[in-house]
DNA sequence: CGTCCGCATTGATCAGGATCAATTACATAC
DNA sequence: GTATGTAATTGATCCTGATCAATGCGGACG
């Protein structure tokens, strides 16, 4: 619980008090884009797509949340994206109004919360970088390593990359097709960078994928 | 002076004091990306770009900083991204030092920081799924309108809309070439959408141009 | 006044990725 | 075992925006 780790055991437990645990299935969504926001999240087991959609039914996936992500930063009084598991998931949720109360109680609560949000706000950065200037196969690379670092930090192995995202939501956060994704997994395949097996790819060549993604 | 309209006569006065004015001129840099942050700005005049380049030299603008933008969130040590003074800026400097102690002492401050971190994220998915999932003609439009939306909260008119920065970059903030963006100008203008004035455009057709960009 | 230089516009052609279409793989159900 | 449905892969063709190239425009300066 990342956000979590900063807080006292008095705190902890104050914050136990608020919380109560949910699970949603494959599919199912935790908020839509635009509802008033009533509870705020930390994911403890599974992954969820957060999304936004244009009125004609194009989709960017703006980021994927995995197990100690905290949702419910991008929003004042409603969320402004909406949110679907991918899989099972579990997660804490607070009722908005208490966490408010208790983030203005916890002044380093907050501090917490505010270095996590400038986190986001590089990450969101360094992905209008990807958008707006790098090609498909650099897009790609650029994706396996980050789940890379990020499955990593939660101690999986880093060879062997979780993917429990399907191909279409890789496209709609990199920014391409579902066929150009398909296609350049399969050409990075061709040539020996990595290997598809169920639900994730293995990487083969971390050096030449690290320099494909510099470039 | 956005960030600082929560605080308190006498706090305001401490800010004061850590504050010192700087001036910037045309393509002056005021830091550059990796740099560690020895100082945080506040603009009070002139327009900054925030970019990110790759090492072949391709550029993403990830920003453009007006009057009362506060630059200096997204980093913990160093910068994320590169600044430079689009025409000549005035800002105000405070200390990274005193700026963290300050904040550390002011709870409120600390939660009207993080208020204007969320703001800031939300733009950027925003231009995420821009740069992601919109054509070079939504995205032109996306911009004059945010444009217009942006200096009218600083009081400018409504109609006709300043644009300091090149058509550069504003083609490496959407992700298009120089060419594209010069097309597509001149589309809007031969639709009647848009006027082309000496360092921005007069906006003929509001109506049209949010339908554009809701599309 | 003419030259120069940076920026913008416009035109011609190219290419990366989108679109359209068919096939394959695999899971679940019957 | 076969049928069905969903996701993924692969192929053929198209199109938007990139690239290459030329021209226009205006300000600074000799």
């Amino acid at each position: 619980m990342s956000i979590c780790a900063c807080l006292a055991s008095d705190e902890l437990a104050l914050l136990d008090a608020l919380a109560h645990p949910v699970t949603f299935g494959a599919k199912e969504t935790l908020f839509v884009q635009g509802q008033p926001a009533e509870a705020v999240y930390n994911l403890t087991g599974g992954a969820v797509r957060l999304y936004k959609l244009l009125p004609d039914g194009r989709r960017q996936i703006v980021g994927f949340a995995l197990p100690g992500d905290f949702l419910g930063l991008a929003m004042r009084d409603a969320f402004g994206f909406s949110a679907d598991a991918i899989e099972t998931v579990t997660a804490c949720a607070f009722p908005r109004s208490a966490y408010s109360a208790l983030v203005d109680a916890k002044p380093h609560l907050l501090r917490r919360l505010h270095d996590y949000a400038t986190h986001e706000l590089t990450l969101a950065q360094e992905q209008m970088l990807l958008l707006g200037r790098r090609n498909a196969e650099e897009r790609l690379v650029c994706f396996l390593l980050t789940m890379r670092e990020r499955w990593a930090r939660l101690g999986r192995s880093t060879t062997t990359i979780e993917l429990p995202m399907s191909r279409q939501d890789i496209a709609d956060f990199l920014g391409l097709t579902i066929e150009t994704v398909s296609r350049t997994f399969s050409k990075l395949a061709r040539n020996r960078k990595i290997l598809i097996v169920p639900d994730g790819v293995r990487l083969l060549d971390i050096e030449g994928m690290t320099s494909l993604a510099a470039a």
